[in-house]
RNA sequence: GGGAGCAUAGCUCAGCUGGGAGAGCACUUGCCUUACAAGCAAGGGGUCACAGGUUCGAGCCCUGUUGUUCCCACCA
């Protein structure tokens, strides 16, 4: 690196460069080593499907910067990634392509669907990964699995088999929610409410017995086909006589009960409910206490069913117009009002979803979710920020049992068989060939696939080698950290803990880090209707990996969404450049000199001010990283590197390094000393820029990414110094406002006068006010008899400059009065505590002595400024 | 119906256990000062939503109000 390279940073030229590097060097692999501590990362395995988008590039981000760190830290650092199945959002992908073939599922067979399906997921399901890596993401890819692999598909039928046999997972008919378009059933997590705008059709149901109607309401009047009975309210009054009664079916003619369920509220619609048992949950249950029989009318497709009649074939929607229409013509119907309800839909397409009651696998949820409940309430599973540990139990305390079972081919095959001559069923991990209880060798699998999450649920003990006891699960498990959006906790992190505590005994993890949602500048979801996804490879290309990083980073606190906008990844480029522009400056300097990467054994002052400043840093973003505050730690960062390192000992350098031949080479070691320092505690949020400058300066190791996290020490802090730059940056603050409101060019340089008790610290300051606060001499004492000149005070200081033809003697006065009056302020808050018997009493030491030094300071400041009011005089 | 979040500068947001009101962007002014104009220097701009309370002290804790976003439940 030199002065010829270009004065921008160019992170195309570097990226790719030096992730092979790393790659090469084998330091993402995480090794088994009984010396160090293991600390564990498992990735939320994207969907094959998936391309890369923003939110994985956060979620990414965040678990890098946790990897990384804690790799720099010492220990034994294992982030394994892999990939997941998504079963119907693969197999909807599956099942388009084949349509462009004219193919459909059940044309090729199950095999050869599979086939098909295991072919694109190699020719895609990589592709993801691929992405993931321009991120900088440090992965063991060595370790890279995947949700249907083998070793996952053994823990599956192990844990199917597992729960079975203890009677946590059963077959029975229920009320599931069905999606007609993916023609599979769902879980309750996998339904999405939406508001939308209904009609609620009021409706007469005539009694047999010719002596009048009920009037009814409902927002699904096709259901009516299916009506078994109509309910009211047992305490209400208006129908009691009618109870026991029948009714005649509009359209249909059949004849049903009037029964009494307290399920129905008096005061709703006009306290009548049509029961329809095969087509609403709520039925479901009203049917059962009443024994009614079910009549279900629609297929999987939910295309009305000869139970229909005359409107068998057509859709719900042609159906509902269809059968309105009749009604109205019979006068059946009273009137339709305006409503507007919430419809469940199906969280992949967006169906609305069938209420259907059909034979299905469950997970039994109750004695799973106790356990699951107690490790969060004493601890040993941690959210950040806790409040999401109150969503979590919410869930888990309202939980129902877990509908498991799809009706797809792509994903894990339930390991259940079925004996067609007595009905028995086994569940087997290897293929069942003659019935256990009859012999008869006419058995078959189960056709149904697991949910999706059943085998994700197994992701942190399953990647590891579980059920087998292998080294990696004894060294690796339980992981420590899961990073993952607070929209998944219920599909995947409940899941997660309820499954690791039943099959190994302890949670599988200790840190839950949720982050929020991605959204637009204005807020809004991306999503792919609206065109407002931003591409993450794109942002790469434009503005560099470690860019995007900063971006998704800073400003940001866990489990709040963020407004993302391209500025804010133009911020984390220009900073790049700020910090590859400072390691241009230094090269400049050393290059040519042999340096060292140490701290010299003679100090200036503002060595000691900068190394005690950088220590405070390290203590503080250590802290930070460690209570997953990375957008405070990366603020801190950015501070520290641009206004303390570059703006001002960088320049304090320059001076140096021109005017004093004997220390320049300690200025340049310190140069080199705090940039080390400072690209070790920025390497987890911004990899490659600082692999690349930290290559080039005098360092030791092969990589900054297995280098030694910086390390806080007492020896490090030199607060007298702290306060003396403070003093000299004051000055040079004061004087450099001064002339910018009198507009002086820079190139006007005058002598500087300062008057002041801390000769000594202002001397050794002299040649930096000089050069940063454009004098060309400077003159200190402890008192100067001068007059007609421009002054201005600091908290230990009176600095004169004559600038006769600029000095407005009543002005200066009246801007000297202003100041006057504003520490005066202070100063009567700062001493209107300290006469405070309570705040003397109560506040803590440090508190109270802070004031008294600032009233002290302030005291003086006063001072200063009234003698200069009295010599303007 | 239940629960949670948010409300701080024109905009986007930080602000950890109560003691300094902050950052970036935008804006104004002056600078191509030999690392950086993706930059340097200086500056303006805030009743921390509102009302009470606790405290020596409140952006932060408590109560209530308003506005807003989200999650869960799903009364046809």
């Amino acid at each position: 690196m030199s002065m010829d390279l270009p004065k921008s940073y160019e992170p195309k030229l570097v990226e790719d460069k030096i992730y092979d590097f790393w790659t090469k060097g084998g330091y993402f692999k995480a090794q088994i080593d009984e010396r160090k501590k293991p600390y564990t990362i498992v990735i939320p395995p994207p969907n094959i499907t998936g391309q890369l988008h923003i939110g994985h590039a956060l979620d990414e981000t965040l678990q890098d910067i946790l990897i990384r760190f804690k790799r720099m830290q010492g220990y034994s650092a294992l982030w394994l990634p892999g990939t997941d199945h998504a079963s119907i959002a693969t197999e909807a992908k599956i099942v388009e392509a084949m349509k462009k073939e004219g193919l459909s599922k059940e044309q090729v067979g199950r095999e050869e669907f599979l086939k098909r399906a295991y072919e694109w997921k190699e020719k895609y399901g990589g592709k993801i990964i691929d992405q993931i890596k321009r991120l900088g993401a440090s992965c063991d890819f060595d370790r890279e699995r995947f949700t249907m692999d083998k070793g996952n598909q053994e823990a599956v039928k192990e844990v199917f088999i597992r729960l079975y046999e203890k009677g946590l997972i059963y077959r029975g008919e229920r009320m599931i929610n069905w999606c007609p378009h993916c023609k599979t059933a769902l879980s309750d997590a996998e339904v999405e409410f939406e508001e939308k705008d209904g009609k609620f059709y009021h409706l007469r149901y005539f009694l047999s017995d010719g002596t009048g109607y009920l009037e009814l309401a409902t927002t699904r009047p096709e259901t009516l086909l299916g009506d078994t009975a109509v309910a009211v309210n047992p305490n209400d009054g208006r129908y009691k006589h009618l109870v026991g009664k029948t009714l005649i079916l509009p359209l249909v003619g059949r004849e049903i009960p009037i029964i009494e369920d307290s399920y129905v509220e008096v005061e709703f619609g006009t306290g009548v409910v049509k029961i329809t048992p095969a087509h609403d949950p709520n039925d479901f249950e009203v049917g059962l206490r009443h024994n009614l029989p079910l009549i279900n009318i629609m297929d999987e497709k939910a295309i009305l069913n000869e139970n229909a009649g005359k409107y068998r074939g057509l859709n719900r929607k042609e159906a509902r117009k269809q059968i309105v229409e009749d009604l109205k013509k019979d006068d059946f119907l009273v009137k339709i009002e305006d409503m507007k309800h919430n419809v469940g839909t199906c969280s992949r397409c967006s169906e609305i979803v069938e209420p259907r009651v059909s034979t299905q696998w469950f997970v039994k949820m109750e004695p799973l979710a106790k356990p699951a409940i107690d490790c969060v309430k004493n601890g040993d599973v941690q959210f950040i920020p806790s409040r999401f540990d109150k969503i979590y139990f919410n869930w888990l305390n309202n939980i129902k049992d877990w509908c498991i079972s799809r009706q797809l081919w792509w994903g894990h095959r339930i390991p259940a068989y079925y004996c067609e001559n007595c009905g028995e069923i086994m569940v087997s991990k290897e293929k069942v060939r003659v019935c256990h209880k009859c012999n008869s060798s006419k058995i078959h699998q189960d056709k149904d696939t697991l949910d999706t999450w059943f085998s994700s649920a197994l992701w942190p003990f399953a990647t590891l080698g579980w059920p087998e006891k292998t080294k990696d699960f004894e060294y690796f498990y339980p992981t420590d950290t899961i990073v993952t959006g607070y929209d998944i906790i219920f599909f995947w992190i409940v899941r997660m803990v309820f499954s690791a505590i039943e099959q190994t005994g302890t949670p599988p993890f200790k840190n839950v880090l949720i982050h929020g949602l991605v959204r637009d500048s204005q807020g809004r979801k991306m999503s792919k209707s609206l065109g407002n996804g931003v591409d993450p490879l794109e942002l790469i290309e434009t503005y560099g990996a470690d860019a995007l990083r900063f971006s998704l980073v800073s400003g940001n606190s866990p489990g709040n969404d963020i407004r993302f906008s391209d500025e804010k990844v133009n911020v984390g480029r220009n900073f790049a450049n700020k910090i590859y522009n400072a390691a241009r400056f230094i090269h400049m300097n050393i290059d040519g000199h042999n340096i060292k990467n140490e701290i010299p054994n003679v100090l200036n002052f503002e060595d000691k001010w900068i190394i005690s400043l950088l220590n405070t840093l390290i203590k503080e973003v250590t802290n930070n990283l460690e209570n997953f505050e990375f957008g405070i730690a990366l603020q801190k960062l950015y501070d520290f590197i641009w206004d303390y390192f570059c703006d001002w000992y960088i320049e304090f350098a320059k001076i140096r390094i021109q005017t004093s031949e004997a220390s320049s080479n300690n200025t340049r070691c310190m140069l080199v000393y705090v940039m080390d320092n400072i690209l070790k505690l920025l390497h987890p949020f911004m990899p490659f820029i600082t692999e690349e400058i930290w290559q080039t300066i005098p360092h030791e190791g092969d990589s900054i990414m297995i280098s030694k996290f910086p390390n806080f020490s007492s020896c490090n802090s030199y607060l007298n110094e702290e306060k003396e730059v403070q003093s000299i940056m004051e000055c040079i603050r004061a004087i450099r406002n001064r002339r910018a409101e009198m507009n002086v060019p820079p190139s006007k340089k005058v002598t500087i006068y300062i008057e002041t008790n801390s000769k000594n610290i202002f001397s050794k300051g002299e040649n930096f006010i000089k050069r940063l606060a454009y004098s060309n001499d400077i003159k200190i004492s402890e008192s100067f008899d001068l007059k007609d000149m421009v002054t201005v005070v600091t908290s230990d200081a009176k600095i004169f400059m004559p600038m006769d033809e600029l000095v407005d003697r009543q002005e200066e006065i009246k801007r000297l009065s202003k100041e006057l009056n504003l520490s005066q302020k202070e100063l009567d808050i700062a001493n209107s505590k300290l006469n405070n018997k309570g705040f003397l009493t109560r506040a803590p030491q440090n508190v109270i002595d802070g004031v008294r030094e600032s009233a002290k300071a302030l005291n003086e400041k006063i001072e200063l400024i009234k003698s200069s009011i009295e010599k303007l005089k």
